[in-house]
DNA sequence: ATGATAGCTGACAGGTTGTCATGTGTCAAT
DNA sequence: ATTGACACATGACAACCTGTCAGCTATCAT
């Protein structure tokens, strides 16, 4: 989305102008997030940033689709690493980005996402993504789950499935990182996860050694 | 959360104002509202605007609140409808949402709320809402649920379904909003709502004649 | 008629954004 | 070496925005 003459440009310079950006929409609420700030921090001429950036939210979701990219080989890993346990994946998902929002040290490159989502009322992120990126996603990543562990009636059982999780798990993320008692969102996600296994997961799966 | 000043307003101002504010946020995205156009259209001076608002956002959230309390008499009204029917009411209350968003006739009073889905790619709403008011919104609404349809094992299984059916429901209604084919969206969110009911509803339900 | 209190107001300072005319650098062809 | 063509860089600028504040007006009880 940002023009060819951005990537262009010398990483280094590249990188130190997103990374203002970062730390400027981790700073305050998107409205109120300031190109000049950013410019100024990045040592960018004004000119220069609307050479790369049509505006403000193009610059903003292209942040946020790295992001995105990110969460997509992140849920492939913990599919993989579960097995294609689809609830057990989403559960390591939300812990994940839990744990990325609390831990001081690892805010390093992914702190602005969690700013935007504090500062917005978590408001931009999932709304953003699900829109523009989110849909495409279950397609690839379905391919890494076992449907032997669940209950598929219909072709588009296991895609629905998904889209709930990512439903129920997004808002979930959105209620830990804003909660005052993160524990107790967690264990209320883990109530609902419940829930929706009764629905989803396969009955006694006949074979016990597997 | 305005001033009490503002409340003191003949109402016939105050309404004014309002109405301006709700054409504007639903003109454009909420970064881009400008307190400048709505007090030029309601004939309201600066110095005046401030004396009833802390900023924007005040007014942004009391719109919001506005909305949810009718969403939430709705809500109400489609359960008793419905007989308690959590599934059926639900479903139903995707539908007046489309239908209000696509009606011209009905944008009247509402509008607002859809222009701030769609300008905001579906940001501001949902979320906020699902901060500050859905949350104690189960609490009130449970009581309209007949709990004989469910399979309710442990105390808060049903708080829990509500929550999973808010957030399910939150994110079709968005899709809905911005999708280009809402029927897609719409059988799509029916098969969802098919797939939860699985792990929800109570199974035979006995009485054949229900 | 006086004072107190509440509410009203518009000019203003300080900030923002997107544009654009003019500049610079590079490279190919003469 | 000169020229032109091209992509890119730049900062001054107009147009807009917000939140404040010193001073204004209306109302009412005494």
């Amino acid at each position: 989305m940002p023009s060819t003459t951005f990537f262009n440009l010398p990483p280094e310079k590249r990188e130190k102008l997103l990374s203002a950006a970062r730390a400027e929409f981790a700073r305050v609420p998107y409205a109120e997030a300031s190109i000049n700030k950013m410019i100024q921090a990045a040592d960018i001429p004004r000119g220069s940033f609307y050479m790369y950036f049509r505006d403000k939210k193009e610059l903003f979701l292209y942040l946020m689709g790295e992001y995105g990219q990110r969460l997509i080989a992140l849920m492939e890993k913990l599919l993989e690493r579960r097995q294609g346990d689809i609830f057990a994946a989403f559960l390591d998902l939300f812990d994940r980005i839990q744990a990325e929002y609390r831990d001081p040290e690892k805010k390093e490159r992914y702190q602005h996402i969690m700013g935007i989502v504090r500062n917005n009322s978590g408001v931009q992120l999932f709304s953003l993504l699900g829109m523009e990126d989110w849909l495409p996603i279950p397609g690839r990543l379905v391919e890494w789950v076992d449907p032997r562990l669940l209950d598929l009636r219909s072709a588009d059982d296991l895609e629905k499935i998904f889209c709930i999780l990512i439903d129920v798990t997004g808002q979930a993320v959105l209620r830990g990182i804003q909660a005052e008692d993160p524990a107790a969102v967690r264990s209320s996600y883990l109530r609902m996860l419940d829930i929706l296994k009764r629905g989803m997961a396969r009955k006694q799966p006949e074979t016990q050694h597997e």
